[in-house]
Order: structure tokens, then sequence, then C-alpha cells
RNA sequence: GCCACCCUAGCUCAAUUGGCAGAGCGACGCUUUCGUAAAGCGUAGGUUAAGGGUUCAAGUCCCUUGGGUGGCUCCA
């Protein structure tokens, strides 16, 4: 992901389904304002520069870098000086406890926000003490960056200051009039963090506080409330409670165990997704695990992606990887014979499962792994044939996201970097503007990354969000301008000549163990019908039921439904509440009166009582939903 | 990898200033055979993540390692 992306994205209106209640506040109170003129955002602004006062008030020699507002909140990030140790000062919990108590007796105090400006001159000699405003105050001289690391247009000679109390800081601004605007009681510090300055991790890590302010008290506790009902669907949890899979720190951190149940649901999507592929003209393969030194090298793994791989393994003087990717196999599928331009395009899919090195502290659930199975392809196909193939993997890319009922995510559109790209220019030009027009075609918003694109070519991303409003990256489609090159792939055209193959990697749920975790978020582990790993639960009253629900399940798994039968020793109240627990879609209440009339009792997971019905009607019922991959029982 | 915090029974959590390791759920056994979200009684279950240290005494304090959580950085 390139720098342009990585700008604030304070655009509520990104649908995801959490945040849903702070749009309509949003747009009630600022009338759709942009977040940077909200008064929201000045509400922010002011609480950080009130909390740096607080700060300083605990910590007089904490040095002061950076303070904005962000979705939902605001952070500060001071540098506290080492202790006499020589090792650098933290914020404790209770130093966190201490400064939220005088941060709201602060607002209280009712001090006025003054702005004003100030040479860069005066500024830089006002600043004399502050080592990170003084940086800040040559980069905006400079016409670098401004105060938030953004790209400014020209130099600045004056400066923005604002002022309350004795507290000044170099800043643009806005904020509200008076602290008093800020409420103390809709003001809450969340926690605090090592963040490095300027982003960059070679230089000096900063304290960050995090902190959130709000109009009032009742958005305060709406938005604290969001997010516990947002850790009720994290997948990790939800994985443990509903028996999804496990991590093992026997096996080692990022690698996945999947459990029975979460097994299945992940069969049950490959199974899916694979018969698409082959309805859709790919071609299934398969490829090992690990490959020869020569074929890393030939690929340039070896050189440009060494420190994601794991090291090598020997095997009778000769040094094996494990793959990282997939693509170089899939070439050499391809160069195993020669190429017509008849034969094109040609789609080599693979479930291919890769191991990628990622440092220990980036783990997460199953979002960020070091072993992962990708659904990968690899399309080669001529230059005429390029602009359909992209639009047609972007229309399957959809097709399949939409079937699991996912249709909200951010599309970027990743451009070349001038200072670093391999490929002509005109390859370049060409491969970008059929995936602007696919995207256009498809009638998707999208962002532009600007000099985003990997060296090798440019590329279409797709992101989901999880429960906690973070992206995570599924799709990719990505145009390949190096490796063929370097694998000397060719075609030989109708001219006689040998040709270069256009060539497209793309991954469409990107990895299954994070398509898995944005799935389970998705659904809050409530998932459709046809991909519950138990689709009914059938519950007998008494213990003389008991055959005729083993009956009933029978008849319904002979249809091809998931069936388990409560046979425990519990009473009905306490079954339908595991079944519930579970999230299982259908629960079958059997008594005296079912056996009698040979029905059932339906009731779903959404706590409806859908009466009785007869077996044959509820399989028909299940069937047909089934069958339209329904989301609704 | 960096910063902070956390790790007690299968799970969720207690345990006073350092002073006898506990509860609920789950599992198992017995009783109960029940009508739409938790029946009753009983039993088993622990080297308090691992290792080291301080102390008369460590779940509690200190150090090391491992794992996790939230950020930062990274994620062609």
């Amino acid at each position: 992901m390139g720098g342009t992306a990585r700008r604030h994205r304070p655009n509520m209106g990104d649908g995801v389904f959490l945040f849903a209640n702070l749009e309509v506040t949003m747009s009630e109170k600022n009338g759709n304002v942009p977040y940077v003129e909200s008064e929201l955002y000045r509400i922010r602004h002011s609480a950080a520069h009130v909390m740096a006062e607080a700060v300083l008030s605990f910590f007089p020699e904490a040095k002061l870098a950076i303070g904005p507002p962000i979705e939902d909140g605001f952070y500060y990030d001071f540098d506290l000086g080492k202790d006499e140790n020589g090792k650098s000062i933290t914020f404790s919990p209770e130093d966190l406890e201490n400064i939220e108590g005088k941060l709201k007796q602060l607002l209280k105090q009712n001090a006025k926000f003054e702005q004003s400006s100030m040479s860069v001159a005066d500024a830089k000699e006002f600043f004399a003490s502050e080592p990170y405003k003084l940086e800040l105050i040559d980069e905006l001289a400079a016409g670098k960056v401004d105060e938030n690391g953004n790209p400014i247009s020209e130099p600045v000679s004056q400066v923005g200051i604002y002022q309350h109390r004795d507290f000044v800081d170099l800043c643009r601004g806005p904020h509200v009039g008076f602290t008093k605007q800020v409420k103390a009681n809709a003001v809450k510090i969340l926690r605090s963090s090592g963040a490095y300055w300027r982003g960059d991790e070679n230089r000096q890590q900063l304290q960050r506080i995090y902190g959130t302010a709000w109009h009032n008290r009742v958005e305060l506790d709406d938005y604290l409330k969001r997010l516990e009902e947002a850790k009720k669907r994290d997948h990790r949890k939800l994985g443990k409670e509903l028996d999804l899979f496990s991590t093992s720190p026997e096996v080692g951190g990022g690698l996945i165990l999947w459990h029975p149940k979460g097994g299945l649901v992940r069969h049950l999507a490959e199974e899916f997704c694979k018969n698409e592929h082959l309805a859709n003209g790919y071609d299934m393969v398969y490829s090992p695990h690990i490959g020869r030194s020569t074929l890393w090298k030939t690929s340039g793994h070896l050189t440009w992606y060494k420190d994601d791989m794991y090291s090598a393994i020997e095997i009778d003087e000769d040094e094996y990887f494990l793959k990282p990717m997939n693509c170089p196999f899939h070439i050499m599928i391809y160069k195993d014979k020669m190429h017509s331009y008849r034969d094109l395009p040609l789609r080599l899919a693979e479930w291919g499962t890769v191991y990628r090195y990622e440092r220990s502290g980036v783990m997460h659930g199953l979002m960020r792994v070091r072993g992962f199975t990708q659904d990968d392809a690899h399309l080669f196909c001529r230059k005429d044939q390029m602009p359909e193939e992209i639009d047609r993997a972007l229309n399957f890319c959809l097709h399949i996201l939409r079937s699991f009922g996912m249709d909200k995510f951010h599309a970027y559109l990743s451009t070349r970097d001038e200072a670093k790209s391999a490929g002509d220019a005109e390859r370049w030009g060409d491969a970008t503007e059929a995936l602007r027009a696919a995207l256009d075609r498809a009638e998707l918003d999208y962002d532009i990354d600007e000099g985003g694109a990997a060296f090798y070519g440019p590329k279409i991303d797709l992101k989901m969000i999880d429960a906690l409003g973070r992206e995570w990256q599924l799709s990719t489609i990505q145009f390949d301008f190096n490796l063929p090159e370097r694998f000397e792939m060719t075609y030989i055209g109708q001219d006689g000549e040998a040709h270069q193959p256009y060539m497209i990697h793309r991954a469409l749920l990107g990895s299954m163990e994070r398509f898995m975790g944005v799935l389970i978020e998705h659904y809050a582990g409530a998932f459709p019908l046809w991909l519950a790993p138990v689709q009914v639960e059938m519950i007998p009253i008494a213990d003389r039921h008991i055959p005729y629900a083993e009956e009933v399940a029978e008849a319904l798994r002979a249809a091809g439904l998931r069936v388990e039968v409560d046979g425990g020793n519990e009473r009905m109240n306490k079954k339908i509440r595991n079944a519930q627990l579970q999230k299982v879609p259908y629960m079958l209440v059997v008594g005296d009166k079912e056996v009698e009339s040979g029905v059932v009792a339906v009731r779903t997971r959404d706590n409806e009582d859908r009466g009785n019905m007869s077996v044959a009607d509820f399989k028909a019922h299940a069937l047909k939903l089934l069958e339209s991959k329904s989301l609704i029982l």
C-alpha cells in the first residue's frame, strides 16, 4: 500500500453496519459537511490540545509531536524523555487515569482558544525547545508536508498558532471557541501505545495517547457500546465459542488449526468457489509447497522477497524454499510446452498454500497469519484479450463475494510509480486503462492510489472492513510485466513470431484464512443456511421422542441437510439455549403432539416460532433456501 | 521487530497490605422425562504459561523466555 492511500479516511459513509448510528448522528448535526469541517472535528482537535496541556502538567519535560483528530477520536504524540537509566519514559495506566481527570478538569475551566500566526523565524524561536515542532516548521517552510504529514503545494512564510491558557501549539486549527464546548463527560482517554515519529521505525519512538470525544455524553456512551458490540463479533472470540479454529503455541504463531466445524464452513466455501471457477473457464492445477532455489532466483524472489521467505531447506546439497507465492509454479506449467495464440487465454487456478514470514507483532487471528491458502489464479492472454480478461476477472470476483453476502467494500486502483517500475510505459498505460474501464463498467466506486502499484504492474484491490472497522484486503487483480520477462514466456502469434503474453495474478477471496475471518465477523457467526456447519438441531422433549427425532433427522440428512439430534439429558429449554448459542439456523422441537401428527415444531435462531410443519414441507423450504444461497431463513 | 498491558481448572473469572488456590459454566455420575434461551444433587478437574530470583512465606514483588491483546512499523 502506498503513501497516498494511508491518508485519514473520515468518510463515514462507508456503510459498515457498526457505524450506521454514527452516520445518522453526523448528518443530522452537521448537514453532511465533510468531517474536517464538522463540529466534531473541532471538538476532537481541541480535546487533543487540552489533553496535551494535561500531559504537560504531569510531565513538564515532555516534548510535543503531533495531535490530530482521527476517525472516532484523536491522539497526541509525546516524547517523555529518558529516565535515570537511559530508558524511555512511558505512560502507566495510572498516568492515563490522572491525565483523563486533569483533562476533564481543564475543559471545565473554560479557556478561550485564540488563533494567531507567526513568521517562520519567530516560530522557530518560540518553539526552540520543541525539537519536533521545529522539524515541522522547517518542513512547512520548505514546502514539503504539513503538520499532519500530508504534502503541501508551496512553502509557507507564516505558520498557524493556537493558544488556550498557557498552552501554545503549532496548529492550523480549527478549534472550538472555548474549552467548555468540549463536554467533559463526552471525552474519554482510551489507551496509549508507542508510535514512531513521522511513522518511521528508524526514528524516535514516541508515546501516543488515544482518546475519543463526542458532542455529548449520550454519543460517547453509544460509541462505547458499539465498541462492546464489535468485540462480540470478533472472529477470534467466535472462533472459540463456535469451535471453528484454534492456534497453539506448540504449533507456532500464525499457523491455524481448523476444527471440524470451521473446517466444514471452509470446505463449503471452497467447494462453491472451485465449482464456480470450473464453470467460468478456469483450469485447476496443483503445485508443491517447496521449490528449488533456482526457481526463486529466476523469479526474483530471492532478490526482492527474501525477507518474507523462510530459510532454506537443504535437500541433496541443493537448497529448496517454502513457497511464498504460487506464480512461479504456474509459469512452469505454462512453460512445459509451446503455446499458440489459439491456446490463450489460459487461466490456471489453485488453492495454493503459501508461507510468509510476518514479524511477531503483526499476527492477528485469521486475518494476518504465517501460513495461508490463496484462491490464486494466473491469467495468461494476448494483448487483444487483455481488457476482456480484466472485465471477466472483476465481474467474477464481484459475483463470488456477493454470493457470500458481501457487497460493501472499498475498491482501490493502484497506478505506476515512475521511479520504480518494470516493463514499458505503453504496457502500463494499456493495463491501467483496462483496470479503470473494468471498474467503471462494474459501476464500482474506487479510490486511486497514485503510484501505489508494485514495481511489476498496476492492480485493483478490494478491501473489506472487520468488526472493529479495520480494513483487510481480500481481492486483488494485478498485472505482472516482470515474471513473463524473467521466465522468457512466449506464445507463437498469428504472424509466426514469438510474443510475450500478458500475465495477471488474481485472488478473489484472497486467502481462505482472512476470508473466513471476515466472513465470521460479517455474519457474527450466524452463517447463512448454506454455510452453517449444523443446519438443523433436533430437540426431542423427552427420551421417548428420540426415535422420532432420529427418524426425522435421517429423512433430512437423506436430502443433504446437516442435522444433529440433541439426545442429552437436559430439559428442552436448555437444548434450545445451546442451539441458540451455537447459532444453529433451525431448531425442530418434537414432543408427543409432533410424534402423533408426524410434524415438527419449527423455531429459528432469530427467536421466531414458525409453528408446526410437516417434515416434507420443512425439507422443501430448507432446500429452496439452499438452492438460492438465501441469507434469510 | 518496537511500546504498553495481559496469561489462575476445558471456558469465563475471583483470591485483602505477600499469609490455607476458589466460583459459575462445561465434563462425568445419579435423580428428573420436562413444551420454546440455563432442572436438582454429587464427583473429578491446578507445578497459578515456563524457568530463575527476593522472602519465614510468592498467583501476588523482580529478571529471562514463550504466548496473547491494543497500537506503531510492515503487509510485493
